[in-house]
DNA sequence: TTGTGTTTTATTGCCTCC
DNA sequence: GGAGGCAATAAAACACAA
């Protein structure tokens, strides 16, 4: 409790208002509180006018003596019991009255920098999402590419498969022809054999070849963009994409069979939290603002 | 003029420091 | 235990729209 010292008497007798418990001890009579209050009113003044002290009521300070507090305030915002008698002879006031003046003007600084240090979180706040916002936009627009690219990628590799079949199929009917004509030209069904032999070969091992160096490209661009997301090459087929599950593996069922790793097995957090990790939607607390407390 | 919201002055109770 | 600081609050003074 503040103790009132000797030179605050009179500052705590010139208050025109007695503090609530006094009122209430004073309602003796059973009236109302607000009757009570009028009567008690009448009475002080009453009694000003008897006692010839004529009580003031709660004066704001002068534009002056405000003026004169705040350049003080500046110099130091604290208030040493000299500084204060001083600052109070030289403003007329009590040396209460100044105390309680700078006990009302730190709150209020401390309010305004509260005010102020929040606006600074904030536009640092919203600056960090816009710039999180606008990865993951960015983030989403490269997928893209890459998915319109594995389709590409895919067509082509079908395209390839198909013109071998269709090869396949044409030397299948020169072979009939031939051995309808064997007997007749020797040397031409040696060309025949020899032609059908190459396109066997083709059929099992060049248009495989072809189709394996095709998706060993796509498991690289995997790998490539598993790089440029997680920071490591180490997880290559890590990125878990529909696409790349259900068309480019079905075409490659009997000649490719990937291994796919989940990527929460191998890297820390996945992207999508990896860029949520500051989109937090609350207020930040300020539990770290006051560290006194 | 009056109701209402804001600012300023002052009080109270609790806490810490010496 | 006294002095002083702080948070919460009361109450007067003030501003302003209807």
């Amino acid at each position: 409790m503040q103790q009132l010292d000797s030179s605050d008497s009179l500052g705590a007798l010139i208050s025109f208002c007695p503090p609530k418990e006094k009122n209430e001890q004073q309602n003796t009579h059973g009236y109302d509180a607000e009757f009570q209050a009028m009567l008690d009113r009448i009475n002080q003044e009453d009694l000003g006018y008897e006692t010839g002290l004529i009580l003031e009521k709660r004066q704001r300070l002068s534009l002056k003596q405000v003026k004169e507090l705040e350049r003080n305030f500046e110099v130091e915002n604290r208030l040493e019991p000299e500084r204060k008698v001083k600052l109070a002879e030289e403003l007329g006031l009590q040396p209460r009255q100044v105390a309680i003046w700078f006990q009302n003007r730190r709150t209020r600084w401390k309010t305004k920098q509260l005010q102020r240090d929040y606006g600074v979180l904030k536009a640092s706040y919203d600056a960090l999402k816009l710039d999180c916002d606008n990865l993951q936009q960015e983030k989403e627009a490269l997928s893209s590419t890459l998915r319109e690219l594995k389709e590409k990628l895919y067509r082509k590799s079908a395209e390839s498969n198909h013109s071998v079949e269709e090869e396949s199929l044409i030397s299948e009917f020169n072979n009939n022809v031939s051995e309808q004509y064997k007997a007749s030209d020797s040397h031409e069904n040696k060309k025949n054999k020899a032609s059908l032999g190459a396109h066997e070969n083709s059929k099992d091992g060049s248009s495989g070849r072809v189709f394996n160096e095709v998706m060993k490209e796509e498991n690289e661009s995997n790998t490539m963009f598993s790089i440029c997301f997680n920071g490591s090459s180490s997880s290559s087929n890590s990125m878990v994409d529909p696409f790349w599950f259900s068309e480019s593996r079905a075409v490659a069922d009997k000649t490719y069979q990937p291994q796919p790793v989940r990527m929460e097995e191998q890297s820390l957090f996945p992207i999508e939290e990896s860029c949520n990790f500051f989109s937090v939607d609350q207020a930040p607390t300020l539990h770290w603002y006051f560290p006194e407390q």
